[in-house]
DNA sequence: CGGTCCATTGACATCTTTCAAGGCTTGTGG
DNA sequence: CCACAAGCCTTGAAAGATGTCAATGGACCG
């Protein structure tokens, strides 16, 4: 079964693709104009960003990085409603009334800021912008919705192998032990991503170590020594796998999940 | 406090915004040129509707009754990811692959159906089908938020009151016994929708109609007794009076809450 | 009238959270 | 360089919430 040379290749390939080129292809097309129009901030861990921009409706343009849209309601705790990666749009209208809505930056990053209405003007008389635009929200939706069957149907350990999966299509690197990525978040954090509790998060992370799915690594980091392992054990991981890393790993992947 | 007056008020405002007039303000501005551009469609309950038309992308606006949209992953049971109202848009890529979706008409309903590149070229070139679309989308992203919060952070109980607000703000009529609406999910639909099993759901609606918040009532419909008391179990009432119900309801509702 | 489907409800199993104790890491100041 | 403090992470035990299974009952349909 020439079982030797693919695995070779399929690392190979995991390493090109989850490192060295852009990992959402709508990043890659990003239209220049944007940039014309749009301040530039760089983002340290935690900071949060204002929604609006001196009374203004406001548009974001993720273009490193992480930020995470938190949501809390009146005698609720904090959710964290979407991560936000490279590529990705998001509007201040996006958020509920009545709620207390923050974007916040998970590690450092860089951020495009512009007022709605100028993004607006700028998709109206630009097709690439309105292409660009519509492409992001799609991928956006489609996470969305799989974040939305991870919160309802999915099992403690299925939601933690879910995100460990997101992350490190989006920003792992492939290194002598798995696949190693930075985890921006705190286990609190993690726990409101997933809508469970810290403790129990911590639990099914040292389960899955015992397993040695992940490895043991340092603080804000983590190693998944076993991909497939990881994909068996989440339901979304092969959508996941197509909407993160592009076609390049989920053929790979495709026989394990 | 001249309270008695004021509940007077309430209640001839509840029944006007919740039954005669359209309850999401986009949909009242949903423009005429989308009507010209579509094929409209008359649902029945439970029909699905085909996400691909003939091979391309397809557009749906919602004009009466409500759509589910559902994703089942492999492994793990459905979800329902979203419910759709009248004057919601959806879009087929607005799915992710490898997934199970499927939009289906809940209750009776009407459809309008568009190829999703004739909808982005009318977009492109009438202002007034962009505003709109943008407008759709701000609304059902705003809920879709709410929906994230609700599967991560509430428990049953809230869960289950927080779908009843929704409903009797979408689609119910105020009757001698409270607000009365459709149920047009079977318990299996609703306990999808919110993430629980159709035996608590079950348990929860018997014990909401113990403490007379809602009243016993035929197959398919509920009766809100008590609002109020159903607002207080949900913290995210606020947010949907005001997405769901526009600013003659809220303020209400703003005390109890 | 009988059959089928769905809702309800109890008993029990399982999963998850809560609470509390202890350990590890990080940063600070001597 | 070490000691100490603060914050975060880990882990056990117990409680609570939710899911599962099975029996019953009620509504609708032929």
């Amino acid at each position: 079964m020439a079982s030797d040379a693919k695995t070779g290749d399929q690392v190979r390939t995991q390493a090109r693709g989850l490192w060295d080129t852009p990992t959402v292809p709508a990043l890659a097309a990003v239209p220049a104009a944007l940039h014309a129009h749009a301040t530039v901030l760089r983002t340290r861990r935690r900071q949060t960003l204002a929604l609006a921009l001196d009374g203004g409706e406001t548009a974001f343009i993720v273009r490193a990085g992480v930020l995470t849209l938190q949501l809390t309601l009146p005698d609720s705790s904090r959710q964290i409603v979407a991560l936000l990666f490279p590529g990705d749009v998001f509007r201040s209208n996006f958020v509920p009334p009545h709620a207390e809505a923050t974007l916040a930056s998970a590690g450092a990053g860089e951020v495009w800021r512009m007022r709605l209405a100028a993004l607006d003007k700028l998709a109206a008389s630009d097709p690439a912008v309105t292409r660009y635009l519509d492409q992001a929200l799609a991928s956006q939706l489609a996470r969305q919705a799989l974040h939305v069957a991870t919160l309802g149907q999915f099992n403690c350990e299925q939601r933690v192998a879910t995100l460990l999966i997101e992350l490190a299509l989006r920003t792992g690197v492939s290194s002598p032990g798995g696949v190693a990525f930075e985890l921006p978040f705190n286990r609190k954090d993690i726990a409101d991503y997933l809508g469970l509790n810290p403790d129990t998060l911590s639990r099914i992370m040292s389960r899955l170590k015992a397993a040695g799915v992940i490895g043991h690594s340092e603080r804000n980091r983590a190693v998944v020594r076993d991909f497939r392992a990881l994909a068996a054990r989440s339901p979304a991981a092969r959508s996941l796998l197509e909407i993160s890393g592009g076609d390049r790993i989920e053929p790979a992947l495709g026989r394990s999940v």
